[in-house]
RNA sequence: GGGCCGGUAGCUCAGUUGGUUAGAGCACACCCUUGAUAAGGGUGGGGUCGAAAGUUCGAGUCUUUCUCGGCCCA
């Protein structure tokens, strides 16, 4: 029998998707349409969703993470413009900072270039071009994600009027008072000779050496201490010289032992924490001794000992005094206090009015205020300072220790804890922290997780240290005057240079001459103008100033900032900081934070281990909408795995949803007939096709709940399954007799295209956010005189589709289905019949479902060609398969005994 | 080392306030179909819910410890 007498399925859609080719040429057509402007255009004066981009640092190629960023972004972005919101997204970049000032100094390196002899103003114009260079490759890399946003108008940190916008934040809290200069240890490097933030510390096995010193007791209230010496145990001796305190516990308990071996402590008293005794005895080889008395840690209130150097010029009182952050989980129970060189010592020292002073420069050498070590380098001191102790009988024990430590990690560098000067945002004196507080609490967090995780962290933080000693920055806008030391607070010289930035960016404060700068007001040769720069944390905290309020396409708050989960201490924390210190509130309404990208086995990826898997691998051999797939059906709220296999079965996923639609446009011959749904007469339509209009409605109010809670990965499931399951499986499987085999204008036939119509409709649109290319390509193959698919609004569906009761019956019919499909495979395993259709059923019900299902024709549904429903008393559904008797109909293939009722072909 | 978060079939995920033999899809196996065909359908196997202990009549769900992993901090 020829084919022609059916209606098969014919389109132009392809069933293999080369989405690797045709993805690209979906983006120049995007590109010819201007998608984003026309989204503008047509959207314009509805209500705004504003995700506000946090911008990547411009440098090297995106990865996996940066690739998930952006395109849950994109998601989001997309479902709230197709429900009826001006979603606006403008992409930016972060700009200034280390690491880009480190590429080109190895470039120069590399030429045998010497930075020194680089003038500043020529060496930011290369880190300038650098950025530059790397934001046009990272644009490319995310449009070909599919990632829709205004490319053409993007931001950066770097930008002309952000350089002047930062320096107008600054000016708010120089104004304010909260901005102060201050004389604190921070992380720093001898090598790059900078303070380092904390994203650019990594710690590292370190080999150190550690002594055990003594301190002797020159006044306590306990009688016992006098003439006795408190001891120590430090892994950096080099601290020793700065020492000004020792700290001890007040809860625990300490032991003055009198020593009886020979050597330099023979007869004497030393006193150290009793839980520490056994470990102290041990590395100080003490083998004959005896507890003389045992204390509690408050009784040492008051004492004072000497420097282990008072004979070499240390002569200072070195106070003892209580910190809770002594424990005895190493060491002696009492510990040095270096206020130079550690934020602990710092901070016990500043409540006790020590001060920090400038024990060593930049370089790493002590300075003059370091007597007898002036000029050596920190990094060379320990063994002198370990001689000098021996000397002074004052060394107990040293030796080595392979532990945690701070490393730069750039130059791997080990870092050291160094009292610099530094500016610093307070965070109590303008109540900063209560504020930021305040505003955690008005912010919506997905997960919900993610507001205790930055609470805790503003809780505690100490004030912001926004200054850096180098160059690739906007330099810090800040003048003190030579002789009183005091800082200029004019918003006029603020407005000054933040006018003369916008105008030429921030290049010539490093070679202009100041007096431009202050105006007339003030005489230059009376100021000393700051060379530090800002802080990059500061420069990103202040994009939603010069983003969100100075475009007129956005507004401020954004609706929301989405990055990973560790700028829960970055961009989320610096944004919230600045915002509530000059505006009082955060500047995002909601936060979305997602895990990291780690690999099938749940290990994070590094090159060493050969786990990495780039965003170009998955383009390459599988194109941008399966790596959409894998976005939207990950739980970002954990870590998202990912390896080959899991993007293999989300390829294979890809596959079903792509043939869904080819089943769908193949049957509508390519024809999209749009339906109004209002004007639907449903209850004229047969009960299946009523059936599969509940399952829309149903699944469209699931899937508005699930995107109300940016819940992706259970829509994406409850999408692919309706696909799989209601469709492929069920609907589609039955209908295929009526599409093919039933006459071109019958109603039947003409109900199922309206409601395939239907399904098309809603599928492109449910899935166009995630699957921007396929709906694309779909949706231009079916409407030749409509632009883009992502134009589109979600359809909003009558509520007469709703229909619980017939749900419950079908749920019922389903499973007198699934018993059938088993009697049907027990004559299939016998090898007595192959196809279903070869079929016919005798089913067995009770009163109840016979009833149910009086009108439905189980042939029809279980694909057979033939069927009998008996009534029985069982409570059990029984179905028995038998091989239909008479001849296959050549049209419709259904067996009958006599002629074909629809078809009356001749055999 | 500390804080936070997490570990349910090979994979991606569901498992409401603790309550009957722990679910779905994919993958897998076998079979059918050859009119969605590098497609489609059917049936089926597969989990000691990271481990141990405890609370309870009852624990994937609560508590503790351990373990593995991730992020942040030191």
């Amino acid at each position: 029998m020829s084919k022609e007498n059916i209606n098969l399925p014919k389109t132009a859609f392809s069933m293999k998707a080369n989405l690797q080719n045709r993805e690209p040429e979906i983006l120049e057509y995007w590109k010819k349409i201007d998608l984003y402007k026309e989204l503008r255009r047509s959207n314009k004066g509805k209500e705004k969703f504003i995700l506000h981009d946090g911008p990547p640092y411009a440098n090297g190629n995106i990865h996996m993470g940066t690739a998930l960023n952006k395109i849950l972004k994109d998601i989001i972005v997309k479902f709230h413009q197709m429900s009826g919101k001006d979603s606006v997204y403008v992409p930016g970049w972060d700009c200034h900072g280390l690491p880009i000032e480190w590429k080109i100094e190895e470039q120069y390196k590399k030429n045998k270039k010497n930075k020194n002899e680089v003038p500043i103003v020529e060496f930011r114009k290369e880190c300038r071009a650098f950025a530059a260079k790397w934001i046009e490759v990272h644009k490319e890399q995310f449009k070909r994600l599919g990632v829709v946003g205004d490319w053409e108008n993007y931001y950066s940190t770097m930008s002309f009027d952000a350089e002047a916008q930062i320096v107008r934040e600054l000016g708010k809290f120089l104004k304010e008072g909260s901005l102060y200069k201050g004389f604190k240890p921070v992380l720093w490097s001898t090598v790059e000779k900078t303070a380092l933030a904390d994203a650019e510390v990594e710690y590292q096995d370190h080999k150190s050496d550690t002594i055990y010193t003594a301190f002797p007791v020159t006044k306590s209230n306990i009688k016992e201490l006098e003439r006795a010496e408190v001891v120590i145990w430090t892994t950096t001796p080099w601290t020793i010289p700065a020492n000004k305190a020792l700290a001890y516990n007040d809860a625990l308990d300490y032991l003055i032992i009198q020593l009886d071996d020979d050597g330099d402590f023979k007869d004497k008293k030393i006193v150290i924490a009793e839980d520490l005794l056994d470990s102290v005895i041990k590395d100080c080889d003490i083998k004959n001794y005896k507890v003389i008395k045992k204390f509690k840690g408050k009784e040492f209130k008051d004492t004072t000992c000497s420097h282990p150097f008072l004979d070499l010029g240390y002569n200072y009182e070195i106070p003892m005094l209580e910190a809770r952050f002594v424990t005895t989980e190493q060491g002696t129970g009492i510990v040095h206090c270096a206020p130079s060189h550690g934020p602990d010592d710092f901070n016990l020292c500043l409540n006790h009015g020590i001060k920090a002073i400038e024990t060593v420069d930049g370089d790493g050498k002590y300075t003059k205020n370091i007597p007898l070590f002036e000029g050596t380098h920190i990094f060379k001191a320990n063994p002198i300072v370990i001689e000098k102790l021996k000397e002074q009988k004052k060394l107990l024990s040293n030796g080595e220790l392979i532990h945690s430590y701070p490393h730069s990690w750039r130059s791997k560098a080990p870092l050291v804890h160094r009292a610099t000067p530094q500016w610093f945002i307070s965070m109590e004196s303008h109540g900063l922290r209560k504020k930021a507080l305040k505003a955690l609490d008005d912010t919506t967090f997905y997960p919900n997780k993610g507001r205790e995780r930055i609470k805790a962290m503003i809780e505690t933080r100490p004030d912001w240290c926004v200054s850096r000693q180098r160059v690739w920055g906007v330099p810090l806008p800040i003048f003190i005057h030579k002789t009183t030391k005091e800082i200029l607070v004019d918003a006029e010289v603020n407005e000054n240079i933040a006018s003369i930035y916008e105008k030429e960016g921030s290049d010539c404060w490093f070679s202009d001459n100041p007096q431009r700068f202050l105006g007339n007001k003030y005489k230059a040769e009376d100021y000393d103008k700051t060379s530090d720069i800002v802080e990059v944390w500061f420069d990103s905290g202040c994009t939603h100033s010069f983003v969100l309020e100075k475009r007129d396409d956005l507004q401020w708050p954004a609706s929301m900032y989405l990055e990973g989960s560790d700028q829960h201490r970055g961009w989320f924390h610096s944004s919230l900081l600045e915002s509530c210190g000059t505006r009082g509130r955060a500047p995002y309404e909601s936060i979305l934070s997602h895990g990291f990208v780690v690999d099938g086995k749940g290990l994070k990826m590094s090159k060493s281990v050969g786990n990495v898997i780039a965003p170009e691998d998955i383009l390459k051999k599988y194109g941008a909408d399966i790596l959409r797939i894998w976005v939207a059906s990950s739980n970002y709220e954990e870590d998202l795995r990912i390896d080959n296999s899991i993007i293999e079965q989300h390829a294979e996923s890809y596959r079903k949803i792509r043939n869904t639609f080819r089943y769908l446009l193949g049957n509508l011959n390519d024809e999209f007939k749009p339906i109004d749904l209002e004007k639907l007469r449903l209850k004229e339509l047969p009960e299946l096709e009523q059936y599969m209009l509940h399952k829309v409605y149903n699944l469209n109010e699931n899937f508005k709940n699930y995107f109300a809670n940016y819940d992706f990965h259970n829509l994406y499931k409850e999408l692919l399954n309706f696909c799989t399951v209601d469709l492929s499986a069920f609907y589609f499987d039955i209908r295929k007799d009526t599409l093919y085999c039933d006459p071109k204008n019958s109603e039947k036939r003409n109900n199922c295209i309206l409601v395939l119509n239907i399904i098309l409709e809603s599928l492109i649109k449910w899935f166009a956010p995630i699957l921007s290319f396929t709906t694309e390509e779909i949706y231009t193959l079916i409407n030749k005189d409509k632009k883009s698919i992502h134009l589109e609004n979600f359809i909003d569906f009558p509520k007469s589709f709703e229909n619980k009761k017939l749900n419950e019956k079908w749920i019922e019919l389903k499973k007198i289905r699934d018993i059938c499909n088993v009697s049907i495979e027990a004559k299939r395993a016998s090898k007595e019949i192959g196809s279903s259709l070869e079929v016919s059923l005798t089913i067995s019900l009770n009163d109840k479902l016979f009833k149910i299902t009086e009108n439905t024709d189980f042939a029809e549904l279980c694909i057979t060609s033939g069927v009998k429903i008996k009534k029985d008393d069982s409570e059990k559904i029984n179905a028995v398969a038998e091989k239909a008797e008479g001849n296959k109909c050549p049209i419709c293939w259904k067996i009958n005994k006599k002629k074909c009722e629809r078809h009356t072909v001749n055999i």
